[in-house]
DNA sequence: TCAAGGATGACAATTGGT
DNA sequence: ACCAATTGTCATCCTTGA
């Protein structure tokens, strides 16, 4: 229930402290340029705060000369798409070998040589890297001169988008009649182009930048803590009922049985036209993630839906798209909602002191045999019920690594066909690959029910089945969802590293006798003009680019190297942001 | 395949001050 | 009673070496 209206008041209330303290960096943005070293240095903390590393920034900020903060940041994000290794410049004379193990990186490295080269130009390392992201390089010109040589690569990126859609516009390709239909969102018109684009038309990107900016915090109220909201909310019986609708209750925008879920809402004009796109990740990124993956994606804010709604796991994920929201419905049947539903002849060995109803997110690995015998023998030797002390500590391994009850006083992981039913998907489903293998697949895949009822909304748009361009594909999720739903699959272009999740989905396909047709692709840094264009010849367009990249650098398992969004594999997103461009601008030009 | 390996951030509860 | 700061509790699509 949060309205645009609730928006728009004083969010003055929404700033905690780490945000206050960006404060200098942000109004620095808006000032033309920055080139006193007071603020150059305010620049560090700023960025350290998005995640980027401290060699990165200073480069980027000796790199880009003035010491604008937008010009650094357009260098951070260059730097982290080509690699997320900060030391890799140090590394210069090393070999190769390590950076990217194929051919398709090696314009990349390529790339970043001519960076090293170029040095102060920043406008130049734009230009290039748009051209090696697949722009034209006219049309990069072009749009440098409209949006400014301060403008940074998304804008530029955009506008080379929107140029496209309106030489679309020219020869007619979209009916201007529809247009009046936009503002209805029940009546989302998937073909639709827009051609209102107004955002970066003016030149004064800096500006712009700033209010994009503060208006991500105002899109990100229902992200914020429950009890600053609450409290926003005022008091009375309305309280009890307004926690549903909260952030921290992580239901997207309401759930299949609450009848005061939002049905509406306003999408940027840029977001408004074809494909539908869908990106998934962990929720619990670290701070300034999903600001960044948000600002990338048309400044959609992301709605956050933890699967325990939907099923007996939690599952507490962030999904930005531009689907509709109206009409969603649930998968049927609807799973389990408890752990003894979902395995009732655990019944009789659950202590009545283990309090649990869901089980916490499904991870990659799972328990030793150590650890369950420990709690084996710790309870033995301790009487019935055990003491305080003791039960707190079992309990403690239980909720951290999901342990059922499978007799007395014994504890166990879930097995494989467990986490698949839990997950959504069929049993057996992962069988063929090692044991390992199948918890790390599983552990890495979409909520099938959460997922479906996302995508629910297609089903009356496409009756005729839907084209797909499914990126870090796993074991198939967006498909099973897809196919569970009914909504029939015309053609797939899937994307997965893995050979056995590929082997996995290739054989779910045949098994279930999909007639469309199953294109797989090793690597996401493949996925060139070329692949994407055969597609589009072959069977006229995507009509939804679906997928969660890797979270290896984001999620707070990882011990090691929890660096962000430019960490070796979560910076694979920017490959997610790549691909959507490139696919909206091929779907444009034919 | 197994076992061992903390840090970060959200939130609730508490404290301490006015 | 209120606000801010502090402390406590809990969860987290994991990596590495043996």
């Amino acid at each position: 229930m949060v309205s645009d209206s609730d928006e728009s008041a004083d969010l003055s209330w929404l700033l905690n402290d780490d945000e206050t303290q960006l404060s200098p960096c942000i109004q620095g943005r808006s000032n033309e340029t920055v080139q006193d070293v007071a603020s150059t240095s305010s620049l560090m903390p700023h960025f350290l705060a998005m995640g980027f590393a401290r060699e990165m920034i200073t480069k980027a900020i000796e790199e880009s000369g003035d010491g604008n903060s937008e010009s650094v940041l357009d260098l951070l994000l260059i730097y982290s798409s080509l690699d997320g290794t900060t030391s890799r410049n140090e590394d210069k004379a090393e070999s190769d070998e390590n950076r990217w193990e194929d051919d398709a990186s090696s314009d990349f490295d390529e790339m970043d040589l001519e960076l090293e080269m170029a040095g102060q130009d920043s406008i130049s390392n734009k230009l290039q890297f748009l051209v090696k992201m697949g722009y034209d390089q006219d049309e990069v010109s072009s749009a440098i001169q409209r949006c400014g040589e301060n403008a940074s690569v998304f804008e530029l990126a955009d506008s080379i988008y929107a140029a496209q859609t309106e030489k679309e516009e020219e020869f007619g390709d979209c009916d201007p009649s529809s247009a009046h239909e936009q503002k209805d969102e029940d009546k989302y018109d998937p073909f639709l182009h827009d051609h209102k684009r107004q955002r970066f038309d003016d030149g004064a990107s800096s500006t712009h930048r700033n209010d994009n900016q503060k208006h991500g915090h105002l899109k990100w109220a229902y992200g914020r803590p429950s009890t600053t909201i609450r409290r926003h909310e005022g008091g009375g019986d309305d309280d009890r009922e307004a926690e549903l609708f909260l952030p921290n209750s992580m239901v997207g925008f309401g759930l299949p049985m609450d009848p005061k879920r939002q049905l509406s809402r306003e999408l940027p004009d840029v977001a408004q036209c074809p494909p539908f796109f869908y990106y998934e990740n962990v929720a619990l990124a670290p701070r300034g993630v999903w600001d960044t993956i948000s600002r990338m994606l048309d400044d959609i804010p992301p709605e956050f839906v933890d699967s325990k709604y939907f099923s007996a796991a939690c599952r507490k994920r962030g999904y930005i798209h531009n689907l509709p929201i109206a009409n969603r419905f649930h998968l049927k049947p609807v799973p389990p909602q408890t752990i003894l539903e979902a395995f009732p002849s655990n019944q009789a060995h659950w202590p009545e002191w283990d309090k649990r109803t869901k089980f916490n997110c499904l991870q990659t690995v799972v328990a030793s045999s150590k650890l369950t015998e420990q709690i084996h023998a710790e309870l033995k030797a301790h009487p019935n019920p055990p003491s305080p002390d003791v039960m707190k500590r079992v309990m403690k391994e239980c909720r951290k690594w999901n342990l059922i009850w499978i007799g007395q006083n014994r504890v166990a992981p879930l097995e494989p066909h467990e986490v698949e039913f839990l997950l959504g998907f069929p049993r057996d489903h992962t069988r063929g690959i090692s044991r390992t293998e199948r918890y790390r697949s599983l552990g890495n895949s979409f909520n099938v029910d959460t997922v479906a009822y996302h995508l629910s909304v297609l089903k009356g748009i496409y009756p005729n089945g839907i084209r797909i361009l499914s990126l870090f594909s796993g074991i198939g999720g967006a498909e099973v969802a897809l196919h569970r739903l009914g909504i029939k699959m015309t053609a797939v272009l899937s994307v997965e590293k893995s050979l056995s999740n590929r082997n996995l989905l290739n054989s779910w396909w045949k098994e279930t006798g999909q007639e469309g047709e199953l294109q797989e692709v090793d690597d996401v840094r493949k996925v060139d003009d070329a692949i994407l264009e055969c597609f589009i010849r072959r069977h006229g367009g995507f009509d939804l680019v679906i997928g969660g990249s890797p979270c290896n650098n984001l999620t707070g398992s990882n011990r090691l190297h929890r660096v962000g969004l430019q960490g070796e594999h979560s910076s694979l997103f920017y490959h997610y942001y790549r691909i959507l461009s490139r696919v909206r601008y091929l779907m444009g030009k034919h």
